[in-house]
Parts: C-alpha cells; structure tokens; sequence
DNA sequence: TTTAAATATTTAAATGTTTCGATGTATTAT
DNA sequence: ATAATACATCGAAACATTTAAATATTTAAA
C-alpha cells in the first residue's frame, strides 16, 4: 500500500530560483545595447516606475525605436508594462533581476 | 591654515565598485549567446578553469567558432586565458561578474 | 628541421539587430 | 463625429553577429 503525492509549483515561484538558458540568453541581450541600458537606469531615479513618453523624451532617438527597444525589455520580462488610458506606465520587475542574478551568482564555484 | 588630501584610487580598486555602461554592455552581450552561457557554465564543474580543447569537444561547433566565441568571453574579461605550451587554459573571472552583479543590484531601488 | 597539434585569423554567406519614415490603432478631447 | 495624442507595427536600409571552410601561426615532438 502506497500513500502518493504530487507536487506542483506554478511558474511564478521558481521564477526566484531557476532561469533557463533560454531566457538567461535573452535577458542578456535585452542588457547588450547601451539605449536599453539607459532606460533601465533612469527607474532607480523613478521609484521603480516610468512613462513611456518620458523614456521617448529622454533618448535621442524615434518614437518606433524607443517603442522597439521597450518591446525588448518587456518581452525578457524585465520591465511589466500597464496601460493608463492611452499612456503605458513601465514597472521594473525585481523578481526577474533576482532570478537572473541568481544565475550569474550559480557561475561561480 | 588648511591640511589638503588627495585621495586616489587604482582602476582595480574600482572594479569591484563600479562599471561603466560600455563594459556593462558589453558584458551583456558576451552573456547573449546559447554556446558562451555553456561555455561558462561549465566552468562549475572543473574547479574554474578549462582548456579550449575541452570547450571545443564540448560544444558542437567547429574550431574556429569555438575560438570566436572565447574571443567575446575574452573580450568581456569574463574569461582570463593562461598559455601552457601549445594549449590555453581559461579561468572564470569571478571578479569581474561580482562587478556585472554589482551593476545589476545597483539598478533596483 | 621537418612534422604534428593546438589555437588564431581571414573570408564569405547567412542571419539578426538597430534605426527611421510611413502608417495603423486605440483612446481621449473637442 | 472629428481631431489630436500616445503608442505599435511594417518595410527597408545600414550594420553587427554567427558560422564554417581555408589558411596562418605558434609550440612541441620526432
């Protein structure tokens, strides 16, 4: 006679422990390009949170190349996009920084 | 009457503490690859160093993809190369991805 | 000193990235 | 409804990266 049990975690839970390569290769290069580097700065001084117009204003480039290099950073889920009406409010997403981190640090022996 | 000091720093001295956005960059782009994450990846498992003919067995690339790909780890200094005779051996840097990290955290609020 | 082994460089093809102008789509204001 | 604002997408040009074949360089062995 067996007693059996299965545990499950969602997604979201091991998003703190584990990265896979996949996505540790795409935070990176969501990192490689100095534009994206800037903006990723300018939220310290924003408490975690800024305007997709202000990072337009800030960078000396184009609307569809700010709109590209955001598209970047969301979809390696570093930065949660929110809607306002017809504004887009950025989040930095912490957890991710820390699960990537995280990888950097299992590098080392 | 007035006792002046300067204080200086070694760039060594630095490198702990700080990171410009160019290195950081490129940093990042080093880290932005499938191969270059296995690469160092695997420096885990052999004490933090390896040699190019273990790499390039490794991976299944050729040669000289191989030595383009050390090239970029070079470069980033995430990798110290040591000549022994005709073959080279690298060692993980440790210290320059404590600085990567240390730029990483400094992001966050 | 010729030969073999380990790694680097060059060249070229294929692919990916960055950028901008033009245009499209939502949403708010008039 | 129409116009204006904020942002996204498309298409194309410029540029960078990845890969491998061919070749060069460096070092050790015979």
């Amino acid at each position: 006679m067996f007693l059996c049990f299965t545990i499950t975690f969602a997604p979201e839970f091991h998003l703190f422990l584990m990265m896979d390569n996949k996505k540790f290769e795409k935070i990176s290069r969501a990192l490689s390009d100095a534009s994206r580097i800037t903006i990723l700065q300018q939220f310290k001084r924003k408490k975690g949170c800024l305007y997709c117009s202000e990072i337009t204003e800030m960078l000396e480039l184009t609307q569809p190349s700010v709109s590209h290099h955001l598209k970047q950073l969301v979809d390696a889920d570093l930065l949660i996009p929110e809607k306002e009406g017809r504004n887009l409010k950025y989040v930095l997403n912490e957890k991710v920084l820390d699960a990537y981190i995280n990888g950097l640090n299992a590098l080392k022996k």
